[in-house]
DNA sequence: AACGATTAAATCGTGTACGACTAATTACCG
DNA sequence: CGGTAATTAGTCGTACACGATTTAATCGTT
């Protein structure tokens, strides 16, 4: 009443309303679902996505990381060096182009692997939906992703 | 082989099959999206979140407030003392019971509100979705948050 | 070979985000 | 009525996350 005069849309949206918020929510959710499984691996939610990209990939420079997960070297450097101060991964500058530094598992990091092997599974169980459903909003996810990043 | 009984999937799932990956990504290129619109009016992503909270209902607690975006009051206090701190709102106790602490937007707060309205449509255009296709993006998204608070 | 432009990481400052703990207040129960 | 339990914010320590800047190395052009 008081603040939308004849059929004018609601000055303010609700909050409810918005999907940025519902992903803000659910990124949250997922954050800390993944918490305490990864708390007995001793590895926080982003520092367990570099150890999965380094699991399917090793070897990669801090630029091909922090492209893949959209993250500035000023937020990866620091976690890199907790990672390699808890041995779990080696950075040494690339002898070939010594501006890049190049992430190594150490054997710890590889084996960390096996014990982080049933967390999808867990996951998977939490959300309480198939694996085709799961396929299919993901790629909404990710479509609508790609669009945002085309519009900036 | 060792950790299935039939057929074995890949020992390491790629990260790019994780909904939560997805999702995690979707957060960032949403934040990323907002930030500049949201920098024209001085507020950070999530100080817009509380501020759309107070604009869609105004004096509320630090609890209520925390309670829709799924915040403690460790995050929320310092976010909350920097609005303060900028003359978009207030906090004080509550005459009734003083463990409380009542937010209510100045009028610098609320007038913001008309700068900030152009907001959503910007990002819905970034998207590129119609409002249907968005409502049922959220709606499963918001299943899935339930799904996973549940879970744990 | 030389030097400006570009690139890759790292550093710094600000702002979330959470868990564990503390302090103050209120509610409850015998 | 009094003491204990529960509730509500706040503080502290750790860890992301980003923009702006810096440093070092390489590339491109002449």
């Amino acid at each position: 009443m008081a603040d939308s005069q004849h059929d004018a849309p609601a000055v303010t949206a609700r909050l409810d309303d918005f999907l940025c918020f519902s992903i803000y929510a659910a990124e949250h959710a997922f954050s800390r679902t993944y918490k305490p499984l990864l708390a007995e691996l001793g590895l926080t939610y982003p520092q367990y996505l570099v150890m999965t990209l380094l699991w399917e990939e090793d070897d990669q420079s801090v630029g091909q990381l922090g492209a893949k997960l959209s993250l500035e070297s000023s937020t990866l450097t620091p976690l890199l060096k907790r990672l390699e101060a808890e041995g779990r991964l080696t950075r040494h500058r690339d002898k070939q182009d010594e501006r890049v530094v190049r992430v190594k598992l150490t054997s710890a990091g590889d084996k960390l692997r096996e014990r982080a092997a049933k967390i999808p599974a867990c996951i998977l169980s939490a959300t309480g939906m198939s694996l085709d459903e799961l396929g299919k909003l993901r790629e909404q996810i990710i479509q609508l992703t790609k669009r945002l990043e085309e519009a900036s």
